[in-house]
DNA sequence: CTAGGATCCTGTCAGC
DNA sequence: TGCTGACAGGATCCTA
């Protein structure tokens, strides 16, 4: 589920509340949901690679944690910070029945939830984390790429939908379904469209689009998903507050007022103006 | 090498 | 009500 902001906006979060803290215990629900033997260290860093998150300790080990499609991680202690896939059960008493993981902490605890099982907390050496399997193959996100190497990738991708192929975190990093969506409709081209027909002035939009959604949805606090609990209480709103087309089927397109859509491609539901976004003729 | 579909797992919702 | 199939903010594995 968490896409690039959300991870982004989790580290963030997180940094306030467990940075320099020491992990004191760490309590293993579900073995699936945790590679490596449990281990105890003071929180020196936290970084992002793409959708994953990787906490340094002061011992030479990291912990990389990836929520796939329905991870959450809650932090509790004076106060709450929940953020991960968006559910009403932020502010329950935990552990609850989807609570995989529990990392101990001196003065609060951190919660890993996920439903479906699929998302993982893995044990690392810091010096092994770029070596992983995972964080290796990683491309370049969408800041850091040019539009002419992004053109250039997809021409290895020629007969692929576009939608597929921006999904594909070894050929552009950070964006999921609600951003690429979100990218295609402000570019205006349909999700179908080989990506060997992407011109370079397509490309070009696509790739600043791309910036462009995650950049809003950084700045506000990623998608529904981040939730201080807490007197000031701010909340992420991306999904409410700016998309476009992600989930809006049947509501007119904001630039046309064209009937927005829901099709499938490449295996996941996918949001369009079937206006706005033109197949092109094979 | 690429492309497409099945698969991991739990839960919810629409339709009968 | 109970059952069934489809689907879900991800990524890998298997096959052609």
């Amino acid at each position: 589920m968490p896409e690039l902001p959300e991870v982004e906006t989790i580290r963030r979060g997180l940094k306030d509340f467990i940075l320099h803290k020491k992990i004191v215990g760490i309590d293993v629900l579900c073995e699936k949901s945790f590679i490596g033997a449990p281990i105890l260290g003071t929180v020196k860093n936290l970084r992002r690679f793409g959708k994953a998150l990787v906490i340094d300790l002061d011992n030479d080990k990291s912990l990389m944690i990836h929520l796939r499609m329905t991870g959450q991680l809650i932090y509790d202690g004076k106060e709450r910070y929940a953020a991960g896939h968006p559910s009403d059960n932020f502010t329950d008493s935990l552990p609850n029945k989807q609570t995989r993981v529990i990392i101990k902490f001196e003065d609060g605890t951190l919660y890993f939830n996920d439903q479906r099982k699929f998302g993982f907390i893995k044990v690392i050496d810091t010096l092994e984390v770029e070596n992983d399997d995972f964080i290796k193959k990683l491309a370049k996100e969408p800041w850091t790429m040019t539009p002419e190497e992004f053109y250039e990738k997809l021409q290895k991708h020629k007969t692929s939908p576009i939608k597929a192929t921006i999904l594909d975190q070894t050929i552009i990093c950070g964006l999921g379904n609600i951003y690429a969506d979100e990218a295609l409709f402000k570019s205006k081209i349909h999700p179908a469209t080989k990506s060997g027909q992407i011109t370079k002035e397509e490309a070009k939009a696509l790739l600043e689009s791309a910036r462009e959604v995650m950049d809003r949805s950084i700045a506000s606090g990623g998608s529904t998903m981040a939730t201080y609990v807490k007197a000031d209480g701010t909340k992420g709103d991306y999904l409410e507050k700016f998309a476009q087309v992600f989930r809006r089927e049947g509501q007119p397109c904001p630039r046309c007022k064209t009937k927005l859509e829901k099709i499938r491609i490449a295996g996941r539901g996918t949001h369009i103006c079937p206006n706005c976004q033109r197949r092109k003729d094979d």
